[in-house]
DNA sequence: CTGTTAGCGCTTTCAA
DNA sequence: TTGAAAGCGCTAACAG
């Protein structure tokens, strides 16, 4: 009465059962080019595939092509907010139409090196929120990583960019201009790890200004609370030329100035315009409701995608698309 | 003058190295029990391992062993709210220092199958944050998956659950009744994948409306805009017995409540008392700073992390500590 | 206590 | 076109 033991089903095992060689099956399974087989072989495989319920190990893939068809997205322990989550969700799932697997990982330094995360993945690519050490990139692609994609920068040398935060900084200013402004102020956070993010956005409110021959933005740290915020705002205020519209650095830093300016007792926008960024659900249940840049997640997604597939399968990376549509004013009350 | 091609350094180089056989070194890089080595043998492999900078291959060892030391969790596509990523930062720290590398994935049924997942990754454990399909843990079980643990369910048959939500609920609610109220309305999400959160919360605020002889509270969904809030603000007030306190599934949806209150000239706390739950950053952003329920991510972080850890040596899963230590009251003015 | 050996499951030359 | 065989790098049973 001995209990079958449940062996895995290897490629062996439908090779024997199509009577055939595991390199056939191998060849059938990968659609290997320039192997040309029968259609009766081929056939015959992918039956005895199917009826054996064979599924490929990918750890045993992984060992001989020496990478996995997982994608590995690096992120800091920053606040992930439901922009990031929204994006994650559109990559993963345009990845997954490729054949790729995408899995995310917070990189804690102090805990557990980089170096072992992707030595544990094998990643096919890596996509990473902020600068990667050329060091670290170096030693990645040694390793059998296709891409090294760094996503949000303004530049960088030899990994790839996908999107130009520094547009969003310039539509908030651009709007708040157009609107009659002359003196901005720029709301940067205050978490460390958001520097990433935020410079490039700063940096874009600052070429609008210089572009409309104003003065650059007076930035100051504001953090999720509405003291923080009033100070700020009271600040703003008592320059000589006092700031009446702000960019925010994202939609909770705008939230936080929101509270601020109700506790310095200032109103929105009739006393001081505010806009945000990213489009979170939240920007519409403020008061005053919130104006804000909405970011196209599925087209930008898409685009990553792309790059990221050319280079993993060794074609030229795809023209990179001016990154301004990916970018759409949602006008409310705030400005 | 040909370029010396990079080689990756295996154990077979350090075991040259040092003089000694393959199986010696893996025995002194894993510790592994009841292999005495002698300490001068020990420390000729692990100077030799450090000059050559030797990193065992993951990929190889996964194909041996039958599983990584990856920790995959499984998310659906929506949630991700800063509640989910700061849970999941410290669950990702304290797997780090267990020598695990945690991994979460976005699950889109549509696109790709939770099992091409699995096997790409080979994980250790699966964390889910929804209930898991039984024929799919046994499937991961039998493909050498050590723990599957199922987060954020009031009960489970074999898979292990960590939190339970319906002490947020209770709590919400036992706060509405101690200050007087006694017809509790419930805000349920919109977003359907968000249910299987939804309904342990929903339930614990049942219970204590039953322990303390009232009614049972009248559920609205609410999605994320002011007009839906108002609507359901306006059905409780019509009800022959108004409801004067709500439990909001979360601090997203009280938000949406707060703005649904201005739509309808409600009062809050006034006339309406509304609490949320999660204490994120915006809860105290709102006006009124809204009442909540904060979670104790480190210590949740903790305990799921002992819980794995066990079932992942094979060891008995710690005794399951009562939960309700793990969530806080948070009072703000609009409760 | 150390070394030899046999896999883990797949890919990919190289012959037949 | 198909098949045999040599790895990929590591682990673990078994001898010595």
């Amino acid at each position: 009465m001995a209990t079958k033991v449940q062996r895995r089903v290897t490629s062996a095992d439908v090779a024997r059962e199509a009577g055939v060689a595991r390199s056939t099956v191998s060849y059938v399974l990968n659609r290997t080019p320039h192997q040309t087989i029968p259609d009766t072989t081929r056939q015959r495989v992918l039956d005895a595939a199917a009826r054996l319920g064979y599924m490929p190990s990918a750890a045993a893939r992984t060992l001989t092509r020496g990478r996995s068809d997982v994608v590995l997205c690096i992120l800091r322990p920053w606040p992930l907010g439901s922009a990031a989550g929204a994006l994650l969700a559109e990559l993963t799932a345009a990845f997954g139409r490729q054949g790729l697997t995408l899995v995310t990982h917070i990189e804690d330094p102090s805990v557990r090196s980089l170096d072992n995360v992707w030595n544990e993945i094998s990643p096919a690519a890596v996509l990473s929120y902020q600068p990667v050490d050329p060091e670290a990139e170096r030693a990645m692609r040694a390793f059998g990583v296709q891409s090294v994609a760094v996503l949000f920068a303004d530049h960088d040398g030899r990994a790839q960019v996908v999107r130009l935060d520094s547009r969003i900084g310039r539509m908030q200013a651009e709007h708040l201009i157009g609107a009659g402004h002359s003196r901005i102020g720029y709301a940067y956070p205050e978490f460390p790890s958001l520097q990433d993010f935020a410079r490039p956005r700063l940096e874009g409110a600052r070429a609008a200004c210089s572009d409309a021959g104003l003065a650059s933005p007076d930035v100051r740290t504001v953090a999720l609370d509405a003291a923080s915020a009033a100070a700020a705002i009271e600040h703003w205020r008592s320059l000589p030329l006092p700031v009446t519209g702000v960019c925010a650095y994202n939609d909770e830093v705008a939230q936080a100035l929101i509270a601020g300016a109700r506790l310095a007792r200032v109103d929105i926008p009739g006393e001081l315009a505010v806009i945000g960024a990213d489009d979170i659900p939240a920007a519409a249940l403020t008061y005053p409701p919130l104006t804000t840049i909405a970011i196209d997640h599925v087209a930008e997604a898409r685009r990553i995608v792309e790059t990221v597939t050319a280079a993993v399968a060794g074609d030229e990376p795809p023209a990179v698309a001016d990154a301004a549509d990916l970018f759409t004013i949602v006008t409310r009350e705030s400005a």
